[in-house]
RNA sequence: GGGGAGGUGGCUGAGUGGUCAAAAGCAGCAGACUGUAAAUCUGCCGGUGUAAGCCUACGUAGGUUCGAAUCCUGCCCUCCCCA
């Protein structure tokens, strides 16, 4: 296998990222892969705890498989060790420890998300728990005197976390230096994460050099605003297109993305050249949105689906039509069905009665194109309705 | 080990015996406006009920009281100061 020129090769992995630590350090590694025909070993790390993948993750993906593509070799490290004890870093609420089957379970999902986007072919699926687990008590102690609590309390969230009482546990500030540790295991020569992985991935670094390596370069990269435009893209704030969320809700989820935060997008998760985005930017936000949505869908769920999504949308939005294909709900007779009744035995939405009375008072529901408001009007008892709840639920009731 | 502060709805945070299903903000939902944008404005925002009400809920378990998020006791958890 043949590579790239190295400073081609830097130029196409620099374009998006935040920070490359240090630049000629990776220059140099390049060069050296290219003269010993040996591709590079690029690490990124993933938690098996929140195996629902999405867009965030896949700013880091798509830049992996970008390397993948330049003939390198990507280390896909599952953190199973590390969720077994119980990672509480981040929340204040400690999560439950894992199971050996759940992450078992966990990691398959992963490989099923995460293929979408890289390439098995050149992907090296590794568990710390290889190294971890047989790690001994002395083992630990001796590596946790390569890091000290002011250093750690050096890391931007340990400090405000400590500055603000927040509780902090010992095992938190082992965390870094585990994950440190791994790259040292596994001979990483590139290691890949976010902006706030910076400290872990420099104390990559020290420990390599302990452990008498070349210590791996950092790459950072810029943390992807989710939907809200504001706060990073997480699960737990649940402002998230999942790499698995059907082709309707990608496309219907990055649509309602501000027109700022679609710049970004564009610039993160596509491969749009920089004039192509002037370009973009000169027309109508609307049609520059639809088509990275598009793109979006098609990424994730192949093209097929991506047009059902955009006709789908099409209809359901730009033209205020009923879709076709909306969710069909059969109903037995009942003389004495009212609107309510109708919203509640048929959405899917709806978590409770209230909400659903508080939806049709304020003019959130329509029966056959009708706006209605009386939660008490009865429902005509034959046939088929088409019925609206809320701005997404489309539902075509039939009652025999 | 000693002393002090605290744990409230998805989050932040007010509330120190009845007027508390609990202020305010954020998030969420709906309507108006639109490009399903965003911003803005309006309404809603524990469950059930047409409603009165009832049920559940202020870390947890008890207790005092006609009445407790509020007072007392035990337990769990967090933070600060001293050692």
């Amino acid at each position: 296998m043949s590579f790239k020129k190295p400073q081609e090769q830097l130029e196409i992995i620099k374009r998006g990222t935040s920070e490359i630590i240090s630049e000629e350090e990776f220059l140099s590694k390049l060069k050296r892969s290219a003269e010993k025909n040996e591709p590079l070993r690029i690490k990124a790390g993933f938690d098996p705890t929140a195996p629902d993948l999405h867009l965030g993750h896949c700013v880091l993906l798509k830049k992996l498989r970008e390397f993948q593509n330049l003939g390198h070799t990507v280390l896909f490290l599952i953190g199973d060790f590390t969720a077994m004890i119980g990672d509480p870093s981040g929340r204040s609420e400690t999560r439950p420890p894992l199971t050996e089957a759940e992450i078992k379970q966990n990691a398959k999902t992963y490989e099923r998300q995460v293929f979408k986007i890289l390439d098995r072919d050149k992907t090296e699926v590794v568990f710390n728990s290889a190294w971890l687990a047989k790690m001994s008590a002395a083992e630990l102690l001796k590596l946790s005197t390569l890091g000290n609590v002011a250093r750690m309390l050096e890391r931007d969230d340990f400090n405000k976390r400590y500055k603000s009482g927040v509780s902090i546990s010992i095992n938190e500030f082992l965390y870094p230096l585990i994950q440190a540790y791994d790259s040292a295991q596994i001979h990483a020569d590139v290691e890949f994460g976010g902006t706030d992985q910076t400290f872990n991935i420099l104390l990559g670094r020290d420990v390599q050099r302990h452990f008498n390596q070349v210590p791996q370069v950092a790459i950072l990269l810029p943390i992807l605003e989710g939907l809200d435009g504001v706060r990073k893209m997480s699960k737990s704030l649940g402002n998230y297109i999942a790499v698995e969320d059907n082709a309707v809700d990608i496309f219907g989820k990055v649509m309602s993305v501000s027109d700022d935060l679609m710049w970004r997008y564009y610039e993160l998760l596509t491969y749009r050249t920089d004039e192509e985005i002037k370009e973009l930017k000169s027309g109508h936000p609307m049609d520059a949105k639809k088509a990275l949505a598009f793109e979006l869908t098609t990424w994730l769920q192949g093209e097929d689906e991506a047009l059902k999504a955009k006709g789908d949308f099409d209809t359901k939005f730009s033209n205020r039509e009923f879709p076709e294909d909306a969710r069909e709900v059969r109903l037995d007779k009942d003389d004495n069905r009212t609107v309510l009744d109708l919203v509640v035995q048929s959405s899917k939405s709806l978590k409770s009665r209230g909400e659903a009375k508080r939806l049709i008072l304020q003019g959130g529901v329509s029966i056959e194109g009708e706006k209605v408001t009386d939660i008490n009007e009865l429902v005509p008892n034959l046939g088929s309705l088409q019925v609206r709840i809320g701005k997404k639920e489309f539902v075509v009731i039939k009652i025999a």
